[in-house]
DNA sequence: CAGGATCCTTTACGATACTG
DNA sequence: CAGTATCGTAAAGGATCCTG
């Protein structure tokens, strides 16, 4: 009897694990929880916003990342008519259903740091 | 007046994006969430299993975000005392806290493949 | 202001081969 | 079986300069 794949063979778990795949597709990278965490909080923001939010990101990840972000359409960017160009972005109603994921992730976020500290008393 | 981060200067919102840092930052790389979220249906598997299971992955990663993981507790490594060995892997209880993302992962990923769906007909 | 272009360094990742 | 070692590519990330 050979050994074959048991998970991969069930549909149920087959179709779980293969939409794991494709969320984490989307969400790839080290930034893209992080910049829609902070849009999720701050409604419209600008690039220069963006830059100081996000900490630590640079402008050519940061605008890269952005687009990713529009592609998916979990984003949108709208170009402002000004003197020198004002650029917004904000979430869609598409990307706010990702709200509920980045809450627990928040969630355990803040619960490990619970953990870590309760372990080292 | 200097123009200052709005988001980080909120004690709940820093707490929060800071939260999202952590947990991305143990859950980083291309792997972590797709072992995890297998771990979280197989109970107990060995390298070879997890090999098969995580598909596209190469013995080198594995091995690398195994030790990730169990470094983080999230996993726990058994050596079995058997012929030519056997190591188990499988997820701590601390590492089941993270259901909950996961789940939520996974629903949206069958959400958005519905969402592709719809758009496209 | 919003980014693209360029250059350079560092990880991440992958394929294959090899060992206890 | 359960990995490690080695090599090579690709992507991430940072710094600086530049433009509409």
């Amino acid at each position: 009897m050979k050994k074959e794949s048991i998970l991969n063979n069930n549909p149920i778990c087959k179709t779980r694990i293969s939409a794991i795949k494709d969320t984490m597709e989307i969400l790839s990278g080290k930034w893209k929880f992080h910049i829609l965490g902070t849009l999720l909080l701050g409604d419209k923001l600008r690039f220069m916003d963006l830059l100081r939010e996000v900490e630590g990101i640079g402008t050519k990840m940061l605008s890269k990342e952005l687009q990713d972000l529009e592609m998916n359409l979990l984003i949108k960017r709208t170009v402002l008519n000004t003197k020198p160009v004002t650029v917004e972005y904000e979430i869609t109603e598409f990307g706010k259903t990702l709200g509920s994921i980045i809450d627990e992730i928040a969630k355990w976020g803040i619960a490990y740091k619970n953990a870590l500290y309760k372990r080292s008393e």
